[in-house]
DNA sequence: TTTATATCCTATAAAGTTAGTAGGATTTAT
DNA sequence: ATAAATCCTACTAACTTTATAGGATATAAA
């Protein structure tokens, strides 16, 4: 599962990307439209923008735009901004790798699934842009 | 990710399917071999019992048994026991569905990806028995 | 029938994560 | 000056995860 900050983030960026002609687009607006809490909204879209995801303008007329074109921002960027790795198991993480102390990797009889999982998922999640979702509609 | 629960469980029921020759494996055995807090490990096992993977007898000589061949036990089957749902979204899920209150699924432009990487998941864990992992040793 | 050895069961708890909320500080266009 | 926006820190309630504690119960063997 991913988390509802992640899935917040997604709606959001698809909102900006969809309803952005370059004009600012202002956490208040997809708050109301996308039915997300607008003060959780505001620390997502603040810490996509840490990470070169969005810009912000601040005071009057302020709001955000994406950084990129939306067709080479992918959805696993967002997905690990959000919530970290991508892969079932810590030890199969590429982005966020971290040893399974209790087991020896070795030899594991389970990694080799969970890799194949990570490599079907991560193909999908890196070739999807914001763009290509936004056509679904 | 997985839980931590689920982890332990599948290496438990690979544990068992490989050292029991129709005899009774131990709690504290798996428990020290697989490095699994052992009273953890029970309610897993437990667990486990409850749904019909394992069968166990109790008192003296007594320990844990596969109830089903290990070709015939998938692991999707042992995840969905231990963590619920396999898809990254509620409303993706076949067997732990849940509505999106917040948003409309009519026009949700981001369920089709979420049902693709569902589908090439399953897809996996769903022909992936604890034979085909024991195997890989 | 006693004893040793298992599982079974309920309750509890510490730590971490998730999903927010509160209250203002700061910046900018008009 | 003022209105309108983002920015920032701190806090919190609820939930989930990862266990632990302390026995109750069942069974095989001596």
């Amino acid at each position: 599962m991913i988390s509802k900050k992640c899935k917040y983030a997604l709606k959001a960026l698809l909102y900006i990307s969809k309803n952005s002609g370059g004009k600012a687009i202002l956490t208040s607006s997809i708050a109301r439209d996308e039915n997300i809490p607008r003060k959780f909204l505001e620390s997502i879209l603040r810490s996509l923008r840490n990470n070169q995801i969005l810009i912000s303008k601040r005071g009057k007329e302020g709001g955000f735009f994406l950084l990129r074109d939306p067709k080479d921002i992918y959805i696993v960027e967002i997905m690990r901004i959000m919530d970290g790795p991508v892969a079932m198991l810590p030890c199969v993480s590429l982005n966020y790798y971290q040893s399974c102390e209790e087991c020896d990797e070795e030899s594991c009889t389970i990694k080799g699934m969970f890799e194949s999982i990570r490599d079907k998922t991560l193909d999908i999640l890196g070739k999807t842009s914001l763009h290509d979702l936004n056509q679904k509609a």
